[in-house]
RNA sequence: GCCCGGAUGGCGGAAUUGGUAGACGCGCUGGACUCAAAAUCCAGUGUCCCUUAAAGACGUGCGGGUUCGAUUCCCGCUCUGGGCACCA
């Protein structure tokens, strides 16, 4: 019977939908293991190869896990709220809620085909009012909840405004709380809220009719669209995420992630410590003192000038009516720039004199302030203390408007450019000179806390996200609008979803929603914005543990049981946005209680992008000649892309070439031997580089399991790789021979006669790499040690039940179909899911040896054990050899001898 | 500019962390089976010298260093992938 996988992968799947074979259910008495996806956002054009690289990979781990004993928990879903489901939307009139379930259907029938061991019935779409209820849930515990510092932690809205009445808190008095109005009572505490409106420099894009989160704007331009961003002043809801910086900060040490990745969180988050320090400040006859921060206190006797952010409320206060025209001019300058014109500009050095001086105050110098769009309102506060001599953008800045430079550290040379460097001793600085830079930084600290003057400070570059959306595709907020107060609505009307409307465009900067007939809660106004796409994704993780709860998010034993997500699997992309707003996300909940784990993803693996192989055609300029690409130098050609469909092994089918474009039917080749090789480039997978490969045609041709093989013997799961179909005969040829362990033409070979000890060893070297290489997220070398444990045992004409049993349940994680179908030829009626992973014996690896003494200047130091096949008559020669031509060294160590057939290679001394 | 990572045959990639470099696969060459093809199997395959073999020399981006021994550790470069980028 031959191998037909077509047949196998159908009835399997079949059988694994219908009997629910991957179903988990909570179960105390068996260890868990959570392997979590990142889900896919399910866009028009499916599935291409490169998606399911990391699906394969926890696939694998998850099946495995399931082997070894484990309760696997492993989900997949949809983060079915976007922009691109609504663009087009806008485009052809359709709602996103049609497409997004065309799309859906589209990818789980792919993703069907692959032999996932989803538990479908946890599924859901974020965009599922089921769902999404919870995450407006969490959003209204994050409106009635604050940060208490002192805590360090988010807590009950409550306990603030009973801190307001009784002792007060802040700069709020019981008196002044007590007197407020109902109005100014809530624009207080929107100053505390986890989830509150504020008004904040936004990233605008115009092109999308909406704001964006830092991370979704990359060089000025809008990540999804590529629209321009500006920064605009604006009113809108954010999460106070910049309160959890510290924690954020501190338990990345916890995680099992790659180093780089934290790197990338801690650059993101951006801790700093420093000093605020006051100046006072002279404009005209008024003195204003103001903070500034900066993380070089000992460099406050170079100070000789200071700058304010143009958006900063202190360049009113700080403008002398001398200045005021030249400093709205330069303001109205800076507003008109996109924030990628500013960065274009980067170089470029613009500011303004505000008429003002500071009085720095530990020389009691006057020095003039200036305002600069280098400085940023949002970052510290907004104001800073120049020192040209040790700052290179504060030594432009002075170059450019001659301002004086003082250098502060002994030897360093500011004729041409600043010297940053931290190191070198201190000159002109009065109480610190002499002392090194690490010294003066903290001396001058602790001076400044002594004198009154300022104080030790952490800033983090991490801002609030914005949590507005001006769109219709996404989850609304659940608040209203009461005589002008956002008021939540009550949980039991949760979920407050989407109203149909006529037209998803939003005008004007006016959102959709805003046209939405009867969009109000009992005749108050609804709010108009929706939730961003991280809004749906930054707890799903956890609703996967109890999906069908309508009463909780997830359930109290649920969340005990399944806690956190012990393997995450998916792409660096989501470093800075959704990795970050998730460990927000749960340690808000973490704080009120409702999750018992901290951090949301203890080991988290980032596949590599499978990038595509594109091939190339050269068309001799001006004809419709094609020349081969080893011939192309001798001629003019344009290189065109070529569908890689009808290109094999890089060598063109000239025929299908033909009849791929109208305008080839009568094209001539320029061969080589023969054959028309075609160029190739790695670019990016893009139905424009005609280099797409669709998983289902790899299916189709090959079957699942090889194409699971191979996405995985490709390279490292980490690594990017381009997509090569070269290799895929080879672990295909795998699969043959693996069957052919079983079967020859007709018959079942396998017998219960005991398996010979080259066989078990076979197998149990096998085993040993397996066990290991799958905890290391190897499984090229894996498939690679299977390779060599099947051409062992076709070699040994193995057909022992005793080694072929096992060896079906070890290759179940990579190929379960093949596997499930062998498991049954050897008559189990349970699916091989719950056959458990076969025991490693180790001792079955080692051989006979035989011991050789070593002796030096004629006594015998050490001996050596070389196993019966390495150790051919002459190697005895060979220690003989070494011991006349070695030297002993009486203090070493013998640990190990490297020895190859017939000769010894190396001593290994210690 | 700053911070991570990488560089190994014709190609994808191995190498128990300092100990046989090139596992495994692809490709290529030759052979067997076949009328033929496909499939399958066997042998060879880093480079150089050589008719061949043996033997040798050289070989993990480049230049140094440590070591009995370096793909692995250290110093200095080159190229390359990624992240951050006026964060005081």
């Amino acid at each position: 019977m031959d191998y037909d996988f077509r047949k196998i992968e159908k009835k399997w799947q079949k059988r694994w939908a219908e009997e629910k074979t991957y179903k988990t259910v909570e179960d105390p008495s068996k260890p868990k293991f959570y392997v979590l996806d990142m889900f896919p956002y399910p866009s028009g054009a499916g599935l291409h190869v490169g998606h399911p690289l990391g699906y394969i990979a926890s696939d694998i781990y998850a099946r495995y896990k399931r082997l070894k004993g484990f309760n696997v928990l492993h989900p997949m879903g949809y983060d079915a709220f976007g922009l691109p489901a609504e663009q087009y939307a806008i485009q052809t009139g359709q709602h996103p809620e049609k497409t997004t379930t065309e799309n859906v259907a589209r990818y789980r029938s792919q993703l069907d085909r692959i032999g996932f061991s989803f538990d479908w019935d946890r599924s859901f779409r974020t965009c599922d009012p089921d769902y999404y209820k919870w995450t407006q849930w969490a959003f209204l515990r994050m409106f009635k909840s604050w940060y208490d510092p002192q805590m360090d932690k988010a807590r009950p809205i409550n306990e603030l405004i009973s801190k307001f009445e009784t002792t007060g808190y802040d700069d709020i008095t019981p008196e002044a709380w007590k007197k407020a109005s109902e109005k100014e009572k809530a624009d207080i505490l929107m100053r505390y809220r986890i989830a509150y409106q504020g008004e904040t420099s936004v990233n605008w894009c115009e092109g999308l009719g909406t704001v964006l989160a830092n991370d979704e704007v990359k060089d000025g331009l809008s990540v999804r669209g590529g629209f321009p961003v500006e920064q605009k002043k604006m009113t809108q809801w954010q999460l106070r995420v910049s309160a959890y910086a510290g924690r954020l900060l501190d338990s990345l040490d916890s995680l099992d992630w790659t180093d780089s990745l934290k790197e990338m969180q801690r650059n993101w988050i951006g801790r700093s410590e420093g000093t605020e320090m006051v100046f006072d400040t002279v404009c005209g006859d008024v003195h204003k003192p103001i903070t500034i921060f900066t993380t070089r206190a000992d460099t406050v006797f170079g100070v000789t000038f200071m700058v304010l952010a143009p958006e900063s409320e202190l360049v009113d206060e700080l403008t002398t009516p001398e200045q005021k025209e030249a400093v709205e001019a330069y303001i109205k300058e800076v507003k008109k720039k996109t924030e990628r014109e500013r960065i274009a500009e980067t170089k470029s050095v613009t500011g303004v004199f505000s008429g003002s001086y500071g009085i720095n105050p530990l020389t009691g110098e006057k020095v003039p302030i200036w305002i600069s769009e280098y400085v940023l309102a949002g970052y510290g506060t907004g104001a800073i203390m120049a020192v040209p001599a040790h700052d290179s953008r504060d030594y432009a800045f002075a170059k450019k408007f001659g301002l004086p430079i003082i250098p502060l550290i002994e030897g360093a040379d500011v004729s041409e450019q600043s010297f940053d460097a931290k190191e070198g001793i201190m000159i002109n600085s009065g109480f610190l000179n002499g002392m090194n830079v690490k010294e003066a930084i903290e001396a001058a600290k602790d001076y400044v806390e002594a004198h009154g003057l300022g104080r030790r400070k952490t800033n983090y570059r991490l801002r609030d996200a914005i949590f507005s959306r001006q769109r219709y595709w996404g989850e609304p907020f659940p608040i209203y609008y009461k005589d002008g107060i956002a008021t939540p609505i009550p949980d039991e009307k949760l979920p407050l979803e989407l109203p149909e409307i006529e037209s998803y465009k939003s005008k004007n900067g006016e959102a959709p929603l805003a046209r939405a007939k009867d969009w109000n809660y009992k005749g108050h106004p609804l709010e108009t914005s929706t939730m961003p796409g991280f809004a749906g994704s930054s707890a799903y993780y956890l609703r996967y543990m109890d999906p069908h709860n309508s009463e909780e998010l997830v359930s109290a034993p649920a969340d005990k049981y399944w806690r956190n997500v012990d393997l995450y699997v998916g792409g660096t992309e989501h470093a800075t946005g959704h990795l970050i707003y998730s460990r927000f996300w749960n340690k808000f909940l973490f704080d009120l209680g409702y999750v018992c784990e901290d951090e949301p993803f203890r080991k988290l693996v980032n596949q590599g992008m499978i990038q595509g192989r594109s091939n190339f055609v050269y068309r001799v300029v001006g004809t419709n000649k094609f020349v081969s690409s080893g011939l192309k130098d001798k001629y003019d050609t344009t290189e065109i892309h070529v569908d890689i469909n009808i290109v094999h092994n890089d060598k063109l089918d000239l025929e299908a070439f033909k009849a791929w474009r109208p305008e080839y039917n009568d094209a001539e080749f320029i061969l080589e031997n023969g054959e028309y090789i075609c160029g190739w480039a790695v670019e990016k997978m893009s139905k424009s580089m005609y280099n797409v490969v669709n998983p289902d045609d790899i299916c189709e041709t090959y079957g699942a399991d090889t194409l699971r093989l191979y996405e995985m013997f490709l390279g490292p799961v980490e690594q990017s790789k381009p997509w090569d179909t070269k290799g895929i005969d080879g672990v295909n040829r795998f699969l043959r021979k693996f069957w052919r362990l079983y079967y020859d033409r007709e018959n079942f070979l396998v017998c219960d006669k005991p398996a010979s000890p080259a066989e078990l060893k076979a197998l149990h070297k096998l085993i040993g790499k397996e066990q290991e290489d799958i905890e290391a997220f190897s499984y090229n070398t894996t498939i690679s040690a299977f390779m060599i444990a099947v051409n062992e045992l076709t070699d040994l004409k193995c057909c022992s039940r005793e080694v072929l049993e096992p060896l079906v349940v070890l290759l179940c994680p990579f190929a379960p179909h093949i596997a499930e179908e062998l498991w049954e030829k050897l008559g189990h009626t349970t699916s091989v899911t719950v056959a458990s992973f076969p025991e490693y014996k180790p001792e079955l690896t080692v051989e006979d040896s035989v011991t050789y003494p070593v002796s030096f200047n004629g006594k015998t130091r050490f001996t050596v054990n070389l196993p019966k096949s390495a150790a051919p008559a002459d190697v005895e020669a060979q220690i003989r050899a070494m011991e006349q031509t070695s030297k002993w060294v009486g203090e070493q160590t013998i640990v190990k001898v490297i020895v190859v057939p017939g000769r010894i290679v190396n001593v290994v001394l210690k």
